[in-house]
DNA sequence: CCTAACTCCTGCATGC
DNA sequence: TGCATGCAGGAGTTAG
């Protein structure tokens, strides 16, 4: 599941790969890869052609590539999306949503996404206030890795939410890039239970709930993110290596490193959230 | 305005 | 064996 650290790591793949050449043409294999895209699939295409690509750039699990400074194409990998760079020749596989070629000839560009909940659009940046980023994001807040984030205003924002620690974690506008792994992790490194109210968090647990995001997405970023299966790769196709140093996630009922203690699966959101019953313990009035 | 449920989608694991 | 069900889940949309 592409999160900060994963997303990051194909930016810098895209970064080294395509910032700098000309795509020539585009093919849209899926129309829902293009979706949000009000010009659809063949004014995707045309909006495209002959374009230089000028920058490679992201915000939480957004990224984009700047054509000049009005315009980007914008890309969210959803749960599986990949953007893969290689051998033009190469035979197309079958979750191919989308090819770009490029004037030189060389590697192309494709748009893999088993799930299909990621996309791809043609966008113009946002005008004004400090760092420019595609308008459709423009309601997303700074990521913890960007110079723009505020951890003050963080806290203050964190602490005025009436909803569960998780939750807020997970709600892009307040902060971007966590998602559900990175989150139980953070919340496990905190010892902070995923349902203790936001209103009643402490300083110094708001604290160490951020120097444990940060902590967290800084370490799988230098291991090339997490891959449980063939979801998750970089642009070459690699896998990261963080899954073998995850402390709960999809560690149901094995012991914590810290205290032995099982590890618990609780359902949440209609999903999961893993943490261990000794370290973080539950809140006597849980939000969820 | 704020919060939370719902919805999109495919492939694999599981159970009868 | 085959079919049904559950699960993985990011974020825009809708409802309250």
């Amino acid at each position: 599941m592409p999160e900060l650290p994963e997303v990051e790591t194909v930016r810098a793949g895209l970064d080294r790969h395509v910032v700098g050449r000309t795509i020539a043409g585009v093919q849209v294999l899926h129309p829902r890869a293009v979706r949000r895209d009000p010009a659809g699939p063949a004014g995707f295409a045309a909006a495209l052609a002959g374009r230089p690509l000028k920058r490679a750039e992201r915000r939480g699990k957004y990224l984009w590539l700047a054509l000049d400074d009005d315009e980007a194409l914008l890309a969210h990998l959803g749960m599986s999306g990949q953007l893969l760079v290689g051998d033009p020749d190469r035979p197309l596989s079958p979750h191919v949503r989308a090819r770009f070629t490029f004037t030189d000839g060389g590697a192309d560009l494709r748009f893999t996404d088993q799930r299909t909940f990621g996309h791809l659009m043609m966008v113009p940046f946002a005008p004004g206030e400090g760092r420019a980023v595609p308008a459709p994001i423009a309601h997303i807040a700074p990521d913890p890795l960007e110079a723009a984030f505020d951890p003050a205003g963080f806290a203050a924002r964190l602490t005025r939410r009436r909803t569960g620690v998780k939750r807020a974690l997970l709600d892009q506008s307040l902060i971007s890039g966590v998602g559900n792994i990175y989150a139980d992790e953070a919340l496990w490194r905190a010892r902070l239970h995923w349902a203790r109210p936001t209103e009643a968090l402490r300083p110094a647990e708001v604290s160490r709930l951020l120097g444990a995001v940060l902590g967290v997405l800084t370490a799988a970023l230098r291991a090339g993110g997490t891959s449980f299966d063939a979801l998750y790769v970089n642009v070459n196709g690699e896998s990261g290596f963080f899954d073998r140093s995850l402390e709960v996630y999809g560690r149901a009922g094995e012991p914590c490193s810290r205290c032995g203690s099982p590890i618990r699966r609780d359902a949440f959101m209609n999903r999961s959230s893993y943490s261990c019953p000794h370290c973080q313990v539950r809140p006597r009035r849980p939000r969820l």
